[in-house]
DNA sequence: TTGTCTTACTTTCCAAAGGAAAGGTAACGT
DNA sequence: ACGTTACCTTTCCTTTGGAAAGTAAGACAA
């Protein structure tokens, strides 16, 4: 079922090949520093068990010499189920093991109640669960739960969620039951961190950031090769960085946060003041701010001014190789692009300017994906 | 000479004895994992080359069965010099593989000039041989030289010393040349990190950050056993978060820069423009301060109020398990304290309260001391 | 066609490392 | 004295991956 009955260095193969496609045995060595006598013993063993197979044209152009076989993932090897769960409705998503989409749904939630919600998690793992008897391979291999707030995944307890109100939720062993499926949890942004790193634009980076931007502001960094939790399970949040001046009061009762002037609700609110129209939707206020208005786009530019210091902060603190930006807030993002970056290349001390920011409009899926990457995780990266 | 000859496992076992001092060989297999048979291998080629020796009272209360035979570092198996490079002087420190110190030298800087830096270093590594010769053990293991600014510590290269105004001097090599011994260099915070993560307030923890308040405000992370560099060589900078205002400018040249409140310039400067004193030095300020000073106070409130959410910008944002406060700031950390701990628990989200702070009054010895522990770390923590 | 060159892959052999398990050892209590 | 307990050692064995020699498959040239 996993990986367990390989070799140690099977996983660092399964690995390489799942980030950097179809490669040939020599190119798989020379990436891994195993000799080619490993690499071939590692590969035939997880042929035999149907993780790879050859085929797939190699990445590397002809030359002299014998040509190489190259060899790749069997993504149909293993399915994941990864589910987001919000305050309002579950995102689910079938995965193959190379992260690859093949189903999606979503369930409205009509109550927080844990036991409803783990429930309508089964049921919807189960509809993804016939989706994968249509792809005509095995049975699910594991659930990945993603939630935001503060959640322990060795644990796989929820230890605490603002938006359903639950305190120390065993939710992981809820969900295993209910669904009779491995399952694993993760903090909704941790999950995609960990996707990014895996299968997105943090592949191959030692070091980096992704910061979401929406109703909340969060963070996920990746430090060699790990996604870090913090001691107390508090870590990467960026929207709660005192650096926006003190005439705004936070949700969590202080001045200063990011959240307090580029959250969509603070900035709807503070177009609204602006204009004076109480009723302006965010969509309102981009349309306003696109035709030029200047209140509403000082708006969106001290949004940009709070985002783009807290990216600085990441720079400065841990010195990222990339910074992702993504989240809801993004569709909106040119409105604010300028002001991020010329905040970020202020504030970035010395050679922390040299980070690389990028965008990634990331649908909210992929925060479902998140968990089915989670949950692969536990197959092709055991025991770290 | 190192522990290349040695299995694997003997780093890990020499690890924990240099951490936890003294125990039995069945302790260490519970705390590393091993079986106690490697153990025993493994401490009977430890003690074959000298690393360990039994002795040493055990840390373990009377039991029943067999008592156990605790086994202790021989400290005196290595000696190291660790050099810190300032703009005026060198400090230099005589360890042993335990970190202790056993002899210390200052040598005032007449010229920052390459050569003659690296001579003044060489000499003042023999003035430390000499020392451990005295000693009555074997020669110097090994030097680490630290230096502040940015350090590439693979190449062995500053690539940028803002008080020396050093670029891409390839100093370990004209170290190693100058005093034929292998040499490491590494920036001055990050040793210091080093330092408290082996024999420090850092012991045992997955993730800490040091933060030290002085001329400069800097930090080093250590995340999951690994002192953090960043992509491009910088990384803790949290005297650069821009978390204090506008009204005031940095050396960097921007506004809100943690170092424009709160470094010791800063204070002195706004001390004077207080009191109207253009002569007030930093002790006067201290003790104008303390005798109640209402003006001079203040401008030590508004420091502690920004080193208070730069630590909560650190604790946000990596959640370290504890805060070790240090530098020559701290002598006056009474002035401090308070605010410190105010703005932090003001500003730190949710759990990220529970970081244990802490203040270690780190003489300036310490950092020579953390270069050693950087040269000792090739012996014992190899290849990482 | 044939030989040589180059690179890819496979096979065989082997040394290292640490686990499992059994055995030896030194204290205590009865 | 004897059992109990926990520590330590020894022996044996599996696993793992490296070294090195051998095989395969194409290009190229004579």
């Amino acid at each position: 079922m996993t990986l367990a009955d390989q070799p140690p260095a099977a996983a660092l193969v399964l690995q390489t090949l799942l980030q950097h496609g179809p490669l040939s045995r020599a190119e798989i060595g020379r990436r891994t520093g195993l000799t080619a006598g490993a690499v071939t013993k590692v590969a035939t063993s997880l042929m035999a068990d149907g993780w790879i197979t050859e085929g797939g044209r190699p990445a590397t152009e002809r030359t002299n010499g014998r040509p190489a076989t190259p060899v790749e993932v069997r993504p149909e090897r293993a399915l994941f189920a990864g589910v987001k769960v919000t305050g309002e409705e579950l995102i689910g998503v079938l995965a193959d093991l190379t992260a690859r989409p093949l189903a999606s749904r979503r369930v409205r939630l009509d109550s927080r109640d844990v036991g409803t919600v783990v429930l309508a998690i089964a049921r919807l793992v189960d509809e993804l669960r016939a989706a994968a008897h249509l792809e005509g391979t095995a049975d699910l291999h594991g659930v990945g739960v993603t939630i935001s707030g503060d959640v322990d995944s060795q644990l796989g307890t929820v230890q605490y969620s603002p938006f359903l109100n639950w305190r120390r939720v065993p939710l992981a062993q809820l969900v295993e039951t209910a669904t009779g499926t491995p399952t694993v949890i993760e903090n909704d942004v941790r999950a995609l961190t960990v996707a990014e790193q895996w299968f997105g634009a943090g592949v191959g980076l030692s070091i980096f950031a992704l910061v979401t931007v929406g109703a909340g502001i969060g963070a996920g960094l990746c430090v060699a090769g790990r996604v870090v939790s913090g001691a107390h399970g508090v870590a990467g949040e960026v929207g709660h960085l005192p650096v926006s001046g003190t005439d705004r009061v936070c949700t969590c009762g202080n001045t200063g946060c990011v959240e307090a002037v580029a959250s969509t609700h603070a900035i709807v609110e503070q177009a609204r003041q602006a204009t004076g129209d109480a009723e302006l939707t965010m969509d309102g206020a981009i349309r306003l701010a696109h035709t030029g208005d200047p209140a509403v786009r000082a708006v969106f530019a001290r949004a940009g001014h709070a985002v783009g210091l807290a990216l600085a902060c990441v720079a400065n603190l841990i010195g990222p190789e990339r910074i992702i930006i993504s989240g809801e807030g993004v569709a909106s993002y040119d409105l604010f692009a300028d002001h991020i970056r010329q905040a970020f290349v202020d504030h970035a001390f010395g050679a922390a300017v040299d980070c690389d920011l990028v965008v990634r409009p990331l649908p909210f899926e992929e925060w479902a994906r998140g968990g089915a990457v989670v949950a692969a995780q536990r197959v092709f990266a055991p025991a770290k």
